[in-house]
DNA sequence: GTTGTCGGGACAAAAACGATCCCTCGGGGG
DNA sequence: CCCCCGAGGGATCGTTTTTGTCCCGACAAC
């Protein structure tokens, strides 16, 4: 029994007290610098209690106070980050990693603590993880393709700038899709090899195509080059979204939404739908990776948190071209009471 | 950085809620069945925050109430077992232990928390270290010479009865020494024998005796077997104490005793008294163990705790017949700083 | 039977909390 | 250049929680 468990017995408040300080102090990372209003309704805690939690973290020196508000030190974000490490295991996250890589056959699970659908730092959080895993990852002349999506978007933001360049290439793995620029895989790609300190093709082409004009669009050299690039590539990024959320970026219509809904569609990846048990329940032509290539891809990492994307995410799981798995608390929940209640039947 | 360490930093207040929890835990343990008042009045503590304790534990399910007052659950008496373990590391205990042992040129050291001057329970936390240490070092076959004195006294109590017979020799290290007879070796050499499960030998003589006697009263056969024993022992427990106390105990005139404290003895083992360099500064005929047999002995193990024994302990450390130490905080650290102390000067 | 201590109930004092104020100040936008 | 917004700091005040204390009936030991 460790010390964790230890205390989770003898003095369970605790850990209550070390999740708000710990939940304080996340933000004030992430919105430094921030008032102690704002941070009171970022957290849902009154503002006296806010008012304490600061005065403490000010005089441990792990905050500094400007006219603008407060922001963490040197020493607090050193602090944080040690803090994190222990809030996953105290909420057993680390246990729930194992158990989900296990149930679902995973190489590895990586889980932040919190719901993305409900706080929007638990994103950043998860952008954060994804960032390290990937530069622990990818190696020296390897190609990493990479989807798009505000997921994805999130962890090319939280990437920086890496000085030293290396012999990487990042690929966008399907075409464009919708209007914002930022959630382009374009976009994407391109902020990711300048992370990474590699280089990057852009795929001018959109994701949505008549089926009869892929072959000829196909043909275009440029297109050629990157979509097979991409084929070879070494790391798949992708982040896993709703069927609905990716049908209406494509610009599907209303009824066609809803038809896909009725159908079962749950989860989407590279213009393929599928139903929570991994099955394809509709596909759109789609310049860029396909299902057939997955296979040919030694690590596929599937990034996505929430506890709406559950359902995506079993489903894309399922398919069985999923090695690594970047989630969150929620998402990370639900998959596992999905996959427990299936069993009860 | 280890948890602990980051409890520390991010939320010290917290350790005091552990360590306040300990010590009700740990009272309860020695004092069941204790009522609130009496565990108030023994932990310096207002009734009603015993209560609040009281009721968490009982709802926690560690301790159970009865009319004659509370005790520990089996579940209370793990958890306290784990919580020891956890209060040592809060403390720096272990790095105490380590930091001692390589000033002192030990094989080993353990501490546990507390003052026994001020705590008696400490002495009681000692006595059980000492035990659990002395089963798990104690071979078949050993022979265990222990000497006398309130705290071995406390380890012969706390080892309970082991049912398991083995081949187990535990002989008196000094002879007959005051009053008391549950303080003579003896009288522990016999209970820690039964607590073993082994045999033991009574050495029938006085500790104190006129010089020129000592080799008449070795010519008895049952003394001279006993002593003989004694100097082939595998492990040398033995207790220590100030010299003023085992003067006092030998029964000395006052003015002798101010005599050897006026000349630095501040420490005494097996009828020598020592200054705290470990320079022999008086000694007294003994029969048992001799200074020059304690060189062929293998293992030594030095008990004793508390401020006061500080100079004690330091004293016969430095003589460099002490292979384990076995203390508590409170002399520990006063070890500590009297070896600073010294290195400044 | 007396006595001491047990747990539990009750209650006032005190402290902590929560929701708002107000004031001052600095920086960015008009 | 000035104005205004949002920042922190301090203060108020009713409410809730915690704390300190006392008392009571019960049980066990003497």
């Amino acid at each position: 029994m460790n010390l964790i468990q230890v205390l989770h017995q003898i003095a369970p408040e605790i850990l209550g007290i070390i999740e708000q300080r710990y939940a304080v102090l996340r933000v004030v990372y992430y919105k430094a610098p921030i008032g102690r209003r704002a941070l009171a309704q970022e957290l849902h805690l009154p503002e006296r209690l806010i008012r304490n939690e600061l005065e403490f973290l000010v005089d441990s020196g792990f905050v500094v106070k400007s006219s603008s508000g407060a922001a963490l030190s040197a020493g607090g974000e050193r602090i944080l980050l040690q803090l994190s490490e222990y809030i996953r295991q105290m909420r057993g996250l680390s246990d729930l990693e194992q158990e989900l890589g296990c149930r679902l056959n995973l190489k590895a699970v990586i889980i932040v603590p919190g719901n993305a659908d409900h706080d929007p730092i638990v994103k950043q959080d998860l952008a954060k993880a994804t960032a390290r895993y990937l530069r622990r990852c990818i190696k020296d002349g390897d190609i990493l393709a990479v989807s798009g999506g505000t997921t994805l978007a999130e962890v090319a933001k939280s990437f920086g700038q890496n000085g030293v360049q290396r012999n990487i290439m990042v690929v966008p793995a399907r075409g464009g899709l919708g209007e914002d620029v930022e959630l382009q895989a374009n976009t994407i790609a391109a902020r990711l090899a300048q992370g990474l300190g590699g280089s990057y093709r852009l795929l001018h082409a959109p994701d949505n195509v008549e089926p009869h004009l892929v072959d000829t669009i196909l043909q275009e050299p440029s297109i050629r080059e990157v979509v097979s690039l991409c084929r070879r590539a070494h790391v798949l990024l992708h982040g896993i979204g709703t069927a609905e959320e990716m049908a209406r970026r494509r610009g599907l219509h209303d009824d066609h939404v809803m038809q896909l809904i009725v159908n079962g569609a749950v989860g989407e990846a590279f213009g393929y739908y599928f139903n929570d048990l991994g099955e394809v329940v509709y596909s759109t032509a789609s310049v860029g990776i396909r299902m057939e290539d997955l296979a040919k891809i030694p690590l596929i990492v599937g990034v996505g948190g929430g506890k709406s994307k559950a359902w995506a995410l079993l489903s894309v799981i399922r398919l069985g071209y999923c090695d690594v798995c970047i989630t969150d608390e929620g998402a990370a929940r639900k998959v596992i009471q999905i996959l427990k209640s299936r069993e009860e039947m």
